[in-house]
DNA sequence: CTCGAAATACTCGAAGTCGAGTACTCGATC
DNA sequence: GATCGAGTACTCGACTTCGAGTATTTCGAG
Protein backbone atom coordinates (compact mmCIF):
# COMPACT_ATOMS: atom_id res chain seq x y z
CA UNK A 1 0.00 0.00 0.00
CA UNK A 2 2.83 2.42 0.07
CA UNK A 3 1.97 5.01 -2.07
CA UNK A 4 5.14 4.99 -4.96
CA UNK A 5 6.58 8.19 -3.33
CA UNK A 6 5.18 11.39 -4.54
CA UNK A 7 3.07 10.23 -7.18
CA UNK A 8 -0.43 11.12 -6.57
CA UNK A 9 -0.84 14.49 -6.21
CA UNK A 10 -3.81 14.55 -3.91
CA UNK A 11 -1.66 12.92 -0.74
CA UNK A 12 -0.17 15.93 -1.22
CA UNK A 13 -3.47 17.76 -0.20
CA UNK A 14 -3.84 15.88 2.50
CA UNK A 15 -1.19 16.67 3.80
CA UNK A 16 -1.72 20.34 3.42
CA UNK A 17 -5.10 19.71 5.23
CA UNK A 18 -3.53 17.58 8.28
CA UNK A 19 -0.81 21.13 8.56
CA UNK A 20 -3.71 23.35 9.12
CA UNK A 21 -5.57 21.07 11.56
CA UNK A 22 -6.53 17.57 12.53
CA UNK A 23 -9.17 15.94 10.04
CA UNK A 24 -10.73 12.95 9.20
CA UNK A 25 -10.87 11.10 6.21
CA UNK A 26 -14.22 12.18 5.08
CA UNK A 27 -13.68 15.77 6.09
CA UNK A 28 -10.95 15.93 3.78
CA UNK A 29 -12.73 15.18 1.00
CA UNK A 30 -15.51 17.77 1.70
CA UNK A 31 -12.78 20.67 2.58
CA UNK A 32 -11.12 19.69 -0.66
CA UNK A 33 -14.71 20.02 -2.56
CA UNK A 34 -15.82 23.24 -0.96
CA UNK A 35 -12.47 25.01 -2.10
CA UNK A 36 -13.40 23.55 -5.74
CA UNK A 37 -9.46 21.90 -5.24
CA UNK A 38 -11.71 19.05 -6.61
CA UNK A 39 -11.23 20.86 -9.98
CA UNK A 40 -7.34 20.64 -10.01
CA UNK A 41 -6.88 17.41 -7.68
CA UNK A 42 -8.31 14.21 -8.73
CA UNK A 43 -10.49 13.03 -6.11
CA UNK A 44 -12.59 10.08 -5.40
CA UNK A 45 -13.12 8.08 -2.11
CA UNK A 46 -10.83 4.71 -2.93
CA UNK A 47 -7.88 6.55 -3.55
CA UNK A 48 -8.33 9.12 -0.55
CA UNK A 49 -8.41 6.10 1.95
CA UNK A 50 -5.45 4.17 0.46
CA UNK A 51 -3.51 7.19 0.16
CA UNK A 52 -4.37 8.41 3.97
CA UNK A 53 -3.38 4.68 4.82
CA UNK A 54 -0.01 4.75 3.36
CA UNK A 55 1.16 8.07 4.40
CA UNK A 56 0.22 6.54 7.56
CA UNK A 57 2.43 3.37 6.89
CA UNK A 58 5.17 5.68 5.85
CA UNK A 59 4.95 7.96 8.97
CA UNK A 60 3.91 10.84 7.99
CA UNK A 61 0.61 11.11 9.41
CA UNK A 62 -0.67 9.71 12.59
CA UNK A 63 -4.29 8.71 13.91
CA UNK A 64 -5.29 10.82 16.43
CA UNK A 65 -8.30 9.22 17.87
CA UNK A 66 -11.20 6.98 16.77
CA UNK A 67 -14.49 8.18 17.58
CA UNK A 68 -18.08 7.14 17.42
CA UNK A 69 -20.02 9.73 17.42
CA UNK A 70 -23.71 8.16 17.85
CA UNK A 71 -24.27 5.40 15.99
CA UNK A 72 -22.27 6.89 13.24
CA UNK A 73 -19.42 4.60 11.01
CA UNK A 74 -16.52 5.39 13.10
CA UNK A 75 -14.55 8.16 12.07
CA UNK A 76 -10.73 8.36 12.42
CA UNK A 77 -8.67 11.58 12.92
CA UNK A 78 -5.43 12.03 11.55
CA UNK A 79 -2.43 14.36 12.67
CA UNK A 80 0.54 15.74 10.57
CA UNK A 81 3.55 14.60 11.80
CA UNK A 82 7.36 16.24 12.01
CA UNK A 83 8.44 14.27 8.55
CA UNK A 84 4.90 14.98 7.11
CA UNK A 85 5.53 19.00 7.42
CA UNK A 86 9.00 18.36 6.29
CA UNK A 87 7.62 16.45 3.50
CA UNK A 88 4.79 19.01 2.55
CA UNK A 89 6.93 21.72 1.64
CA UNK A 90 9.67 19.47 -0.13
CA UNK A 91 7.13 17.72 -2.56
CA UNK A 92 5.19 21.56 -3.26
CA UNK A 93 8.54 23.04 -4.08
CA UNK A 94 9.52 20.12 -6.24
CA UNK A 95 6.73 20.15 -7.87
CA UNK A 96 6.17 24.08 -8.52
CA UNK A 97 10.09 23.64 -9.67
CA UNK A 98 10.56 20.88 -11.71
CA UNK A 99 8.57 20.68 -14.83
CA UNK A 100 7.10 17.23 -15.26
CA UNK A 101 6.72 15.19 -18.42
CA UNK A 102 2.67 14.74 -18.46
CA UNK A 103 1.28 13.00 -21.36
CA UNK A 104 -2.17 14.73 -22.69
CA UNK A 105 -4.20 12.36 -24.33
CA UNK A 106 -4.66 14.88 -27.31
CA UNK A 107 -1.03 14.62 -27.64
CA UNK A 108 -1.17 11.00 -27.77
CA UNK A 109 -4.51 11.40 -30.27
CA UNK A 110 -2.14 14.04 -32.09
CA UNK A 111 0.97 10.99 -32.92
CA UNK A 112 -2.14 8.49 -34.18
CA UNK A 113 -3.72 11.34 -36.37
CA UNK A 114 -2.31 9.71 -39.35
CA UNK A 115 -4.12 6.68 -38.87
CA UNK A 116 -7.59 8.78 -39.53
CA UNK A 117 -6.98 10.52 -43.18
CA UNK A 118 -6.92 13.94 -43.98
CA UNK A 119 -10.72 14.58 -44.39
CA UNK A 120 -11.95 12.59 -40.89
CA UNK A 121 -9.18 14.41 -38.93
CA UNK A 122 -9.94 17.81 -40.26
CA UNK A 123 -13.54 17.00 -39.21
CA UNK A 124 -12.65 16.25 -35.69
CA UNK A 125 -10.42 18.82 -35.10
CA UNK A 126 -13.42 21.70 -36.20
CA UNK A 127 -15.70 19.40 -33.60
CA UNK A 128 -12.59 20.14 -31.16
CA UNK A 129 -12.16 23.99 -31.69
CA UNK A 130 -15.77 23.91 -30.99
CA UNK A 131 -15.92 22.40 -27.92
CA UNK A 132 -12.64 24.09 -26.92
CA UNK A 133 -14.50 27.78 -27.79
CA UNK A 134 -17.37 26.79 -25.54
CA UNK A 135 -15.34 25.99 -22.67
CA UNK A 136 -13.29 28.87 -22.84
CA UNK A 137 -16.27 31.20 -22.44
CA UNK A 138 -17.23 29.32 -19.97
CA UNK A 139 -13.96 29.73 -17.95
CA UNK A 140 -13.61 32.85 -18.74
CA UNK A 141 -16.96 33.76 -17.55
CA UNK A 142 -16.12 31.70 -14.40
CA UNK A 143 -12.78 34.12 -13.64
CA UNK A 144 -14.27 37.65 -13.91
CA UNK A 145 -17.31 36.88 -11.61
CA UNK A 146 -14.66 35.50 -8.94
CA UNK A 147 -13.40 38.70 -9.72
CA UNK A 148 -16.27 40.36 -8.85
CA UNK A 149 -16.63 38.72 -5.75
CA UNK A 150 -13.46 40.30 -4.94
CA UNK A 151 -11.86 36.81 -4.50
CA UNK A 152 -7.84 37.19 -4.26
CA UNK A 153 -6.16 36.38 -7.01
CA UNK A 154 -4.08 34.18 -5.27
CA UNK A 155 -6.91 31.41 -5.03
CA UNK A 156 -7.56 31.39 -8.75
CA UNK A 157 -4.01 30.95 -10.31
CA UNK A 158 -4.39 27.58 -11.20
CA UNK A 159 -7.67 28.22 -13.05
CA UNK A 160 -5.71 31.07 -14.94
CA UNK A 161 -3.73 28.54 -15.79
CA UNK A 162 -5.66 25.77 -17.32
CA UNK A 163 -7.10 28.50 -19.19
CA UNK A 164 -3.95 29.96 -20.34
CA UNK A 165 -3.25 26.59 -21.64
CA UNK A 166 -6.57 26.14 -23.46
CA UNK A 167 -6.15 29.00 -25.75
CA UNK A 168 -2.96 28.18 -26.39
CA UNK A 169 -4.56 24.85 -27.40
CA UNK A 170 -7.64 26.38 -29.45
CA UNK A 171 -4.89 28.46 -31.02
CA UNK A 172 -2.92 25.24 -32.05
CA UNK A 173 -6.14 23.30 -33.21
CA UNK A 174 -7.03 26.10 -35.23
CA UNK A 175 -4.01 27.00 -37.01
CA UNK A 176 -4.08 23.06 -37.83
CA UNK A 177 -7.31 23.07 -39.29
CA UNK A 178 -6.21 26.06 -41.78
CA UNK A 179 -3.31 24.03 -42.77
CA UNK A 180 -4.89 20.98 -43.48
CA UNK A 181 -7.66 23.11 -45.16
CA UNK A 182 -6.25 25.00 -47.52
CA UNK A 183 -3.89 22.13 -48.26
CA UNK A 184 -0.50 23.99 -47.18
CA UNK A 185 0.30 21.18 -44.56
CA UNK A 186 3.59 19.36 -45.47
CA UNK A 187 3.60 15.75 -46.12
CA UNK A 188 -0.41 16.03 -46.86
CA UNK A 189 -0.13 14.24 -49.94
CA UNK A 190 1.75 11.49 -48.51
CA UNK A 191 -0.90 11.28 -45.65
CA UNK A 192 -3.56 11.07 -48.43
CA UNK A 193 -1.83 7.94 -50.16
CA UNK A 194 -1.08 6.21 -46.64
CA UNK A 195 -4.63 6.38 -45.96
CA UNK A 196 -6.38 5.46 -48.51
CA UNK A 197 -4.12 2.51 -48.86
CA UNK A 198 -4.37 1.41 -45.38
CA UNK A 199 -8.45 1.37 -46.14
CA UNK A 200 -8.00 -0.51 -49.09
CA UNK A 201 -5.88 -3.04 -46.78
CA UNK A 202 -2.95 -3.47 -48.64
CA UNK A 203 0.27 -2.69 -46.63
CA UNK A 204 1.46 0.69 -47.61
CA UNK A 205 5.12 1.85 -47.02
CA UNK A 206 5.22 3.04 -44.13
CA UNK A 207 8.62 2.58 -43.50
CA UNK A 208 9.48 3.98 -46.41
CA UNK A 209 8.03 7.30 -45.44
CA UNK A 210 9.28 7.30 -42.24
CA UNK A 211 12.72 6.29 -42.78
CA UNK A 212 13.48 9.84 -42.80
CA UNK A 213 12.25 10.85 -39.78
CA UNK A 214 14.51 7.54 -38.04
CA UNK A 215 17.53 8.93 -39.36
CA UNK A 216 16.90 12.10 -39.31
CA UNK A 217 16.91 12.40 -35.43
CA UNK A 218 19.70 11.65 -32.57
CA UNK A 219 19.07 8.67 -30.39
CA UNK B 1 -7.96 -7.87 -17.15
CA UNK B 2 -10.25 -5.47 -19.19
CA UNK B 3 -8.89 -2.57 -20.06
CA UNK B 4 -10.82 -0.09 -18.73
CA UNK B 5 -12.54 0.84 -21.49
CA UNK B 6 -10.53 3.44 -23.69
CA UNK B 7 -8.11 4.64 -20.86
CA UNK B 8 -4.74 3.67 -21.70
CA UNK B 9 -3.55 5.17 -25.35
CA UNK B 10 -1.12 2.99 -25.00
CA UNK B 11 -3.89 0.27 -26.04
CA UNK B 12 -5.14 2.59 -29.38
CA UNK B 13 -1.42 2.47 -30.40
CA UNK B 14 -1.35 -0.90 -30.47
CA UNK B 15 -4.40 -1.32 -32.13
CA UNK B 16 -2.84 1.27 -34.89
CA UNK B 17 0.15 -0.75 -35.67
CA UNK B 18 -1.73 -3.90 -36.04
CA UNK B 19 -3.97 -1.67 -38.70
CA UNK B 20 -0.61 -1.77 -40.50
CA UNK B 21 0.04 -5.57 -40.39
CA UNK B 22 0.40 -8.34 -37.46
CA UNK B 23 3.00 -8.17 -35.29
CA UNK B 24 3.84 -8.85 -31.53
CA UNK B 25 3.99 -7.34 -28.27
CA UNK B 26 8.08 -6.73 -28.50
CA UNK B 27 7.91 -5.70 -32.19
CA UNK B 28 5.32 -3.20 -31.23
CA UNK B 29 7.26 -2.11 -28.59
CA UNK B 30 10.21 -1.22 -30.93
CA UNK B 31 8.23 -0.27 -33.92
CA UNK B 32 7.13 2.76 -31.25
CA UNK B 33 10.06 3.49 -29.82
CA UNK B 34 11.64 3.61 -33.66
CA UNK B 35 8.93 6.28 -34.44
CA UNK B 36 9.10 8.51 -31.20
CA UNK B 37 5.68 7.72 -29.99
CA UNK B 38 7.38 6.97 -26.83
CA UNK B 39 7.54 10.46 -26.20
CA UNK B 40 3.85 11.18 -26.63
CA UNK B 41 2.55 7.60 -25.68
CA UNK B 42 4.23 6.11 -22.02
CA UNK B 43 5.08 2.89 -22.82
CA UNK B 44 6.65 0.36 -20.42
CA UNK B 45 6.58 -3.55 -20.91
CA UNK B 46 4.07 -4.38 -17.69
CA UNK B 47 1.20 -2.20 -19.68
CA UNK B 48 2.08 -3.57 -23.10
CA UNK B 49 1.59 -6.79 -22.17
CA UNK B 50 -1.87 -6.48 -20.13
CA UNK B 51 -3.14 -4.21 -22.65
CA UNK B 52 -2.64 -6.42 -25.33
CA UNK B 53 -3.84 -9.21 -23.43
CA UNK B 54 -7.19 -7.03 -22.63
CA UNK B 55 -7.65 -6.23 -26.15
CA UNK B 56 -7.88 -9.58 -27.08
CA UNK B 57 -10.50 -10.47 -24.43
CA UNK B 58 -12.49 -7.86 -25.65
CA UNK B 59 -12.28 -8.96 -29.07
CA UNK B 60 -10.70 -6.22 -30.88
CA UNK B 61 -7.47 -7.95 -31.85
CA UNK B 62 -6.35 -12.31 -32.11
CA UNK B 63 -3.85 -14.30 -31.66
CA UNK B 64 -2.42 -15.22 -35.27
CA UNK B 65 0.51 -17.55 -34.88
CA UNK B 66 2.83 -18.52 -31.77
CA UNK B 67 5.90 -19.13 -33.19
CA UNK B 68 9.62 -20.58 -31.55
CA UNK B 69 12.37 -19.59 -33.46
CA UNK B 70 15.20 -21.15 -32.54
CA UNK B 71 15.14 -21.01 -28.92
CA UNK B 72 13.77 -17.81 -28.32
CA UNK B 73 11.66 -16.92 -25.87
CA UNK B 74 7.92 -17.56 -27.43
CA UNK B 75 6.85 -14.69 -29.97
CA UNK B 76 2.52 -14.54 -30.17
CA UNK B 77 1.71 -12.81 -32.93
CA UNK B 78 -1.79 -10.55 -33.38
CA UNK B 79 -4.09 -9.26 -35.64
CA UNK B 80 -6.82 -7.08 -35.89
CA UNK B 81 -10.27 -8.15 -36.02
CA UNK B 82 -13.15 -6.06 -38.02
CA UNK B 83 -13.81 -4.62 -34.64
CA UNK B 84 -10.82 -3.68 -33.71
CA UNK B 85 -10.48 -1.48 -36.94
CA UNK B 86 -13.99 0.47 -35.81
CA UNK B 87 -12.79 0.58 -32.43
CA UNK B 88 -9.35 3.00 -33.74
CA UNK B 89 -11.11 5.35 -35.84
CA UNK B 90 -14.06 5.31 -33.34
CA UNK B 91 -11.31 6.44 -30.27
CA UNK B 92 -9.15 7.71 -32.35
CA UNK B 93 -12.20 10.48 -33.48
CA UNK B 94 -13.19 10.68 -29.72
CA UNK B 95 -9.92 11.64 -28.94
CA UNK B 96 -9.28 14.52 -31.38
CA UNK B 97 -12.80 15.45 -31.48
CA UNK B 98 -13.38 15.61 -27.61
CA UNK B 99 -11.51 17.77 -25.10
CA UNK B 100 -10.43 15.61 -22.16
CA UNK B 101 -10.42 17.01 -18.82
CA UNK B 102 -6.24 16.15 -17.97
CA UNK B 103 -4.62 16.91 -14.52
CA UNK B 104 -1.37 18.14 -14.55
CA UNK B 105 0.74 18.07 -11.64
CA UNK B 106 2.10 21.67 -11.92
CA UNK B 107 -2.35 22.83 -11.94
CA UNK B 108 -2.11 20.87 -8.29
CA UNK B 109 1.20 22.17 -7.25
CA UNK B 110 -0.32 25.97 -8.20
CA UNK B 111 -3.86 24.91 -5.89
CA UNK B 112 -1.46 24.10 -3.17
CA UNK B 113 1.14 26.40 -3.26
CA UNK B 114 -0.38 29.19 -0.53
CA UNK B 115 1.07 26.53 1.61
CA UNK B 116 4.34 27.52 0.72
CA UNK B 117 4.29 31.28 1.31
CA UNK B 118 5.13 34.14 -1.21
CA UNK B 119 9.09 33.90 -0.77
CA UNK B 120 9.87 30.17 -1.70
CA UNK B 121 7.19 30.04 -4.28
CA UNK B 122 8.97 32.79 -5.67
CA UNK B 123 12.40 31.05 -5.96
CA UNK B 124 10.75 27.54 -6.92
CA UNK B 125 8.94 29.53 -9.78
CA UNK B 126 12.24 31.69 -10.62
CA UNK B 127 13.40 27.65 -10.67
CA UNK B 128 10.71 26.58 -12.74
CA UNK B 129 11.39 29.56 -15.39
CA UNK B 130 14.96 28.57 -15.94
CA UNK B 131 14.22 25.06 -16.38
CA UNK B 132 11.26 26.07 -18.88
CA UNK B 133 13.23 27.95 -20.59
CA UNK B 134 16.30 24.74 -21.22
CA UNK B 135 13.87 22.93 -21.97
CA UNK B 136 12.47 24.80 -24.98
CA UNK B 137 15.67 25.96 -26.34
CA UNK B 138 16.54 22.16 -26.81
CA UNK B 139 13.14 21.10 -28.47
CA UNK B 140 13.30 24.26 -30.44
CA UNK B 141 16.50 22.92 -31.98
CA UNK B 142 15.38 19.09 -32.38
CA UNK B 143 12.26 20.85 -34.27
CA UNK B 144 14.17 23.02 -36.51
CA UNK B 145 16.50 20.07 -37.29
CA UNK B 146 13.55 17.74 -37.98
CA UNK B 147 13.01 20.53 -40.35
CA UNK B 148 16.06 20.58 -42.16
CA UNK B 149 15.74 17.00 -42.95
CA UNK B 150 12.96 17.58 -44.98
CA UNK B 151 10.42 15.64 -42.03
CA UNK B 152 6.76 16.14 -42.76
CA UNK B 153 4.56 18.50 -40.48
CA UNK B 154 2.53 15.95 -40.30
CA UNK B 155 5.02 13.92 -38.60
CA UNK B 156 5.73 16.25 -36.01
CA UNK B 157 2.46 17.98 -34.95
CA UNK B 158 2.40 16.57 -31.71
CA UNK B 159 5.80 17.85 -31.05
CA UNK B 160 4.37 21.27 -31.91
CA UNK B 161 1.47 21.29 -29.62
CA UNK B 162 3.85 20.71 -26.91
CA UNK B 163 6.26 22.75 -27.30
CA UNK B 164 3.26 25.31 -27.59
CA UNK B 165 1.66 24.37 -24.43
CA UNK B 166 5.76 24.86 -22.85
CA UNK B 167 5.70 28.72 -24.03
CA UNK B 168 2.23 29.36 -22.66
CA UNK B 169 3.38 27.63 -19.15
CA UNK B 170 6.52 29.94 -19.80
CA UNK B 171 4.66 33.19 -19.97
CA UNK B 172 2.47 32.59 -17.17
CA UNK B 173 5.04 31.45 -14.68
CA UNK B 174 6.91 34.56 -15.71
CA UNK B 175 3.83 36.71 -15.53
CA UNK B 176 2.96 35.67 -12.00
CA UNK B 177 6.94 35.94 -11.04
CA UNK B 178 6.30 39.40 -12.08
CA UNK B 179 3.46 39.83 -10.15
CA UNK B 180 4.88 38.10 -6.75
CA UNK B 181 7.57 39.86 -7.28
CA UNK B 182 6.55 43.63 -7.40
CA UNK B 183 3.87 42.58 -4.79
CA UNK B 184 1.06 43.33 -7.29
CA UNK B 185 -0.18 40.07 -7.09
CA UNK B 186 -3.81 40.78 -5.39
CA UNK B 187 -3.87 38.61 -1.86
CA UNK B 188 -0.29 38.77 -1.71
CA UNK B 189 -0.57 40.24 1.90
CA UNK B 190 -2.77 38.04 3.49
CA UNK B 191 -0.92 35.01 1.77
CA UNK B 192 2.28 36.27 3.76
CA UNK B 193 -0.11 36.74 6.90
CA UNK B 194 -1.54 32.68 6.68
CA UNK B 195 1.75 31.54 5.84
CA UNK B 196 3.45 32.92 8.85
CA UNK B 197 0.68 31.59 11.24
CA UNK B 198 0.80 28.31 9.93
CA UNK B 199 4.53 27.76 10.42
CA UNK B 200 4.40 29.65 14.01
CA UNK B 201 1.60 26.51 14.52
CA UNK B 202 -1.12 28.47 15.24
CA UNK B 203 -4.64 27.28 13.86
CA UNK B 204 -5.00 30.50 11.05
CA UNK B 205 -8.46 31.93 10.30
CA UNK B 206 -8.54 29.89 6.92
CA UNK B 207 -11.85 29.22 6.88
CA UNK B 208 -12.19 32.91 7.11
CA UNK B 209 -10.25 34.66 4.25
CA UNK B 210 -11.76 31.66 2.07
CA UNK B 211 -15.17 32.20 2.48
CA UNK B 212 -15.72 34.16 -0.35
CA UNK B 213 -14.44 32.09 -2.23
CA UNK B 214 -17.09 29.70 -1.14
CA UNK B 215 -19.84 31.86 -1.66
CA UNK B 216 -18.60 33.62 -4.67
CA UNK B 217 -18.99 30.98 -6.98
CA UNK B 218 -22.24 28.66 -8.15
CA UNK B 219 -22.26 24.94 -7.03
C1' DC C 1 37.36 -18.07 -30.85
C1' DT C 2 35.63 -16.31 -26.74
C1' DC C 3 33.89 -12.95 -23.49
C1' DG C 4 30.83 -9.49 -22.38
C1' DA C 5 27.49 -6.11 -23.88
C1' DA C 6 23.28 -5.45 -26.17
C1' DA C 7 19.15 -7.23 -27.92
C1' DT C 8 15.17 -10.43 -27.71
C1' DA C 9 10.88 -11.56 -25.59
C1' DC C 10 8.52 -11.56 -21.98
C1' DT C 11 6.86 -12.62 -16.52
C1' DC C 12 5.59 -11.50 -12.05
C1' DG C 13 4.06 -9.50 -7.93
C1' DA C 14 3.49 -5.47 -5.42
C1' DA C 15 1.18 -1.34 -5.48
C1' DG C 16 -2.27 1.99 -7.08
C1' DT C 17 -6.81 3.51 -9.12
C1' DC C 18 -11.59 3.53 -9.40
C1' DG C 19 -16.37 4.03 -8.30
C1' DA C 20 -20.39 1.53 -7.06
C1' DG C 21 -22.13 -0.16 -2.89
C1' DT C 22 -23.27 -0.14 2.23
C1' DA C 23 -25.25 1.33 6.29
C1' DC C 24 -26.60 4.56 9.02
C1' DT C 25 -28.80 9.43 10.41
C1' DC C 26 -31.37 13.56 10.11
C1' DG C 27 -34.61 16.95 8.67
C1' DA C 28 -38.37 18.17 5.91
C1' DT C 29 -42.54 16.92 3.54
C1' DC C 30 -46.94 14.94 2.60
C1' DG D 1 -45.77 9.77 11.79
C1' DA D 2 -43.92 7.48 7.76
C1' DT D 3 -40.98 8.30 4.10
C1' DC D 4 -37.75 10.18 1.04
C1' DG D 5 -33.78 12.33 -0.26
C1' DA D 6 -29.52 14.27 1.14
C1' DG D 7 -25.66 13.81 3.95
C1' DT D 8 -22.12 11.07 6.72
C1' DA D 9 -18.37 7.93 6.66
C1' DC D 10 -16.29 4.64 4.67
C1' DT D 11 -15.44 -0.53 2.31
C1' DC D 12 -14.59 -3.66 -1.23
C1' DG D 13 -12.84 -5.92 -5.03
C1' DA D 14 -12.03 -5.77 -9.76
C1' DC D 15 -9.02 -3.80 -12.73
C1' DT D 16 -4.49 -1.26 -13.98
C1' DT D 17 0.06 0.27 -13.73
C1' DC D 18 4.73 -0.32 -12.98
C1' DG D 19 9.39 -1.73 -13.57
C1' DA D 20 12.81 -4.82 -12.00
C1' DG D 21 13.95 -9.44 -13.04
C1' DT D 22 14.78 -13.70 -16.13
C1' DA D 23 16.60 -16.47 -19.58
C1' DT D 24 18.28 -16.82 -23.87
C1' DT D 25 20.75 -15.32 -28.21
C1' DT D 26 23.42 -12.55 -31.22
C1' DC D 27 27.24 -9.60 -32.35
C1' DG D 28 31.50 -7.36 -32.31
C1' DA D 29 36.11 -6.46 -30.30
C1' DG D 30 40.28 -8.29 -28.94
Amino acid sequence: MTVRRRSNPLALAVIGLLYERPMHPYEMAATLRERRKEESIKLNYGSLYSVVQSLEKQGLIVTQETRKDGRRPERTVYGLTERGRVELLDWLSELVSIPAREFTQFEAALSLMPYLGPDQALRMLLERARRLETELVGSQAVLEQAGEVKLPRLMVVEYEYRLALRRTELGFVNALIRDIADGSLEGIDAWRRLHDSLEAGTRPDIEGEVRSWNAGRPS
